[in-house]
DNA sequence: CTCGTTGATCGGGCACCTCT
DNA sequence: AGAGGTGCCCGATCAACGAG
């Protein structure tokens, strides 16, 4: 983008802050091609290898056998799509060519009986992230290999040999299908059964709100899992019963264990101590990319407020474009309910656009830009009360008088569900019409009811609020007596009064002003709307990777890890060392394995209040000894979310090992058959070295040693055996360090410990601007800048 | 009282988007 | 290929109303 133009798209998505690897990401998107057809790959060797890959893993999986077609049966076609798999980063992952069926030419009742997919609901999805952050469940990700070769096919199915295979030539062959394989109408609906059965199994009950939620409750402990296809989400108050879950899965399937959840659904999911925020920034700058609105002038909002009419009335020759950038729209408003009643104006004329239709969706597109990583915060308010407001714009619309309903609703204390609809009918006054809002949010409220009873092993008794701000509306809703006389609105009536009567929801008064809702029926002026916006918690994701940056004042040029390496860190994600190792391995599913996954639950449950966790559990030789420290100036919240990543991955790095040790940026957290509280730990030390140098080496590195022994001396008298502090150079340059051992040491030891450490500077930082050395029982940090976060 | 007109509602079909 | 979502269009259906 050239700095030339008035408005660049840097000043708005900061890139040379936030997104080395996006930059590098659109990079990569531009510069691959994937070929549409099996001619055009043949020719590439890179596709011709994917091909392969791919028949090999189905021959592997006995997905089909190659048979003569009998008589009077008929075969579906195949065809191979091709994707490129990115990583983050934006390099390339691999090349997959996916073998499909062309179900369309089965017919029912012949080819295949029933069909349904499991594919959950993203209100559904908002809201176990919400919940989940409220009652502190991490949150995990897992992704089936394959999901559909997994399902078994009642039917006798045949397919064409597909093109590539080495017996593709031979006349009269046929391949019967064993398993479900893409394409086919009944493959979404076997992997369901076969999944949905996998969890029954292992003591699953499915959610009557959502049939892709499974929930598992059991004495106070509760894990949940969501699925959309072969996406799979794990949440839950219980560490053990979560590993357990996913052994289990995976024993049955081949499953990836992606972590802690970050990408879902095209969604971006990032953590921090605050709790989640969810955007789709990467879609919103493909979408101006596309529409060459990178350098457009932004707008304050998603529509001009003085006249929402449109000006030029030329039809459009081809509605097309249009269309598909309508449909866009809709799918932003997953993350974006700014634009929600704009999207759902707009998409009125989708049958019949303008050039002044035209205009409006530019407008919607410059106020994207202004803000391009806007998205939901999901933050910990300690509770899961629902609450409810709905608003009606009375005979909004110029053309037919119809209103416009809106409504949203929190969980949590979290924006979670969203909706912005022109009533189907004409509603005959604007207390009428403000009532079919009303009852259109009842029933969503009536369906988080549902869901939180699902998902929760306590309820709130309080009857559930639902603010409006037409006093006759209540009015009606509290009081049996009928105003009207159409028939239709009484339906509606029953319906809210009923549940007001049953003191379910309750429909309390608010002043217009705080009528949330607002921004769901109308267009309104730049400060109400945003004043709105301020009390949905959506804010930009930019702001958000900055302050994280800030607190830990990494930039890309300081460590010899590369910077994406250290996002990752600063977010807490990716460990910075680890180390698995032991004499011999354990046996799956033996006490050693029982007493270590119970020991993580403990560490969980123990380090977070103190930033130190200490436990051993069973008898020699299945005696499993464990500890776990995070950094002295970290919070409790930072601490336990590290300590739950630590968990997790340590079990998946080294899946048998009888001893580990995991560092991350925040916590350490190690495991061993034997007892080593008490000793000191010289068995591996980790090194990190900010890679410029002291003017004056020589004094520099006496100044550092001077500041970390006296915070060695410190750290070894005070209780949490952490000390930190800085000293003044003289010159410019001030030195802030940190020393901090296992409280399982004596004071002695740990001196020793921290010692040791400091007498080992010279082999990694000698006359180098920072430093850190981090061993299993102590370690010690200093820099040039403050590092401790608040 | 009956018939025909009018206007509104409902459901099925289509478009568009996305995800797997 | 399936699923989910949004919307409009169009024909069938029904209630309300006025004319004969």
């Amino acid at each position: 983008v050239s700095t030339a133009v008035a408005h660049p798209i840097q000043s708005y998505v900061c890139y040379n802050n936030i997104s080395t690897g996006f930059k590098s990401f659109l990079a990569a998107i531009d510069s691959h091609h994937e070929p549409v057809n099996y001619i055009e790959a043949q020719k590439l060797p890179e596709w011709q290898t994917a091909m392969a890959e791919e028949l090999v893993a189905l021959d592997k999986n006995q997905t089909w056998e190659i048979v003569t077609l009998p008589e009077g049966k008929r075969t579906v076609g195949c065809r191979w799509i091709y994707k490129i798999k990115y990583q983050s980063d934006g390099t390339i992952e691999r090349h997959k060519a996916h073998l499909v069926a062309k179900g369309y030419t089965q017919t029912y009742s012949i080819d295949y009986n029933e069909t349904f997919a499991p594919v959950a609901k993203m209100n559904t999805v908002r809201v176990l992230m919400s919940v989940a952050v409220n009652l502190d469940w991490p949150l995990f990700q897992m992704d089936v290999k394959n999901a559909f070769l997994h399902g078994e096919l009642e039917e006798e199915v045949y397919m064409d040999i597909p093109p590539g295979h080495s017996l593709e030539t031979q006349p009269g062959k046929a391949c019967r299908l064993k398993k479900a394989i893409y394409g086919l109408k009944q493959s979404p609906r076997a992997w369901y059964v076969k999944l949905s059965a996998a969890l029954m199994f292992f003591g699953f009950k499915k959610s009557k709100s959502d049939y892709s939620l499974f929930v598992k409750k059991c004495s106070g402990s509760i894990v949940v899992v969501l699925i959309y296809v072969d996406d799979i989400v794990i949440t839950g108050n219980n560490l053990v019963e979560i590993e357990k879950l996913k052994r289990h899965l995976n024993q049955k399937f081949d499953i990836k264990d992606l972590g802690q959840l970050r990408y879902f659904l095209g969604i971006e999911v990032e953590t921090s101590s605050k709790g989640l925020f969810i955007s789709q920034r990467k879609y919103v700058i493909d979408l101006l990319k596309e529409t060459g609105k990178l350098a457009a002038k932004p707008a304050d909002t998603p529509m001009d407020y003085n006249s929402k009419f449109e000006g030029d009335t030329t039809p459009l020759s081809d509605p097309r474009q249009f269309q598909r950038l309508v449909g866009k729209l809709i799918y932003l408003t997953i993350t974006r309910p700014d634009i929600s009643y704009t999207v759902s104006y707009i998409s009125q004329f989708l049958h019949a656009p303008t050039l002044g239709h035209i205009d409006s969706v530019d407008r919607v597109l410059r106020y994207l830009k202004a803000c391009p990583g806007k998205g939901i915060w999901m933050k910990k308010n300690d509770h899961t009360e629902i609450i409810g407001y709905a608003d009606a714009d009375w005979a909004g619309n110029p053309f037919d008088r119809r209103s416009t309903s809106g409504f949203c609703t929190f969980v949590g204390g979290n924006l979670v569900t969203w909706k912005s609809k022109k009533q189907s009918v004409v509603a005959r006054s604007s207390v009428e019409a403000e009532y079919r809002a009303m009852a259109s949010a009842t029933s969503e409220l009536i369906w988080l009811r549902h869901l939180l009873y699902d998902l929760t092993l306590r309820m709130p008794v309080t009857p559930i609020k639902l603010y409006c701000d037409n006093q006759a509306a209540i009015h009606i809703a509290s009081n049996p007596i009928f105003h009207e006389r159409t028939k239709h609105i009484e339906v509606d009536c029953h319906f809210v009064r009923e549940k007001v009567q049953r003191k379910i929801i309750m429909t309390p008064y608010i002043q217009s002003e705080e009528q949330l809702a607002d921004v769901f029926t109308k267009a309104l002026p730049k400060n109400t709307f945003q004043n709105i916006l301020a009390n949905f918690n959506t804010s930009n994701l930019v702001h958000f990777q900055i302050s994280t940056m800030l607190s830990s004042r990494f930039t890309s040029s300081l460590y010899l890890l590369s910077f994406a390496v250290l996002l990752q860190t600063v977010l807490g994600v990716d460990p910075l060392f680890h180390s698995c190792s032991g004499n011999e391995n354990f046996t799956a599913n033996g006490p050693y394995e029982t007493n270590l996954n119970k020991l993580m639950g403990n560490l969980y449950y123990t380090t977070p209040a103190t930033g130190f966790g200490l436990s051993s559990l069973g008898q020699s030789p299945n005696q499993v000894n464990g500890l776990a420290l995070c950094r002295g100036d970290v919070s409790s919240t930072d601490c336990k979310t590290c300590v739950v990543e630590a968990s997790s991955e340590i079990l998946k790095l080294c899946p048998q090992n009888m001893a580990a040790i995991i560092i991350y940026d925040y916590c350490l957290l190690k495991y061993s058959n034997e007892y080593f509280f008490g000793k000191i730990d010289n068995s591996i030390n980790f090194f990190m070295w900010n890679t410029q140098n002291a003017s004056d080496p020589m004094s520099f590195n006496q100044q550092t040693k001077g500041l970390l022994s006296l915070l060695a001396n410190e750290a070894s008298i005070t209780p949490k055996m952490y000390a930190a502090g800085e000293l003044d150079t003289g010159g410019s340059v001030k030195i802030y360090g940190m020393a901090q051992c296992t409280r399982d040491l004596s004071s002695s030891d740990c001196k020793n410990c921290l010692d040791g450490l400091i007498g080992d500077l010279p082999s990694c930082c000698d006359g180098k601007l920072g430093g850190r050395v981090i061993g299993g029982s102590c370690n010690i940090i200093y820099e040039t800048y403050s590092f401790i976060s608040d």
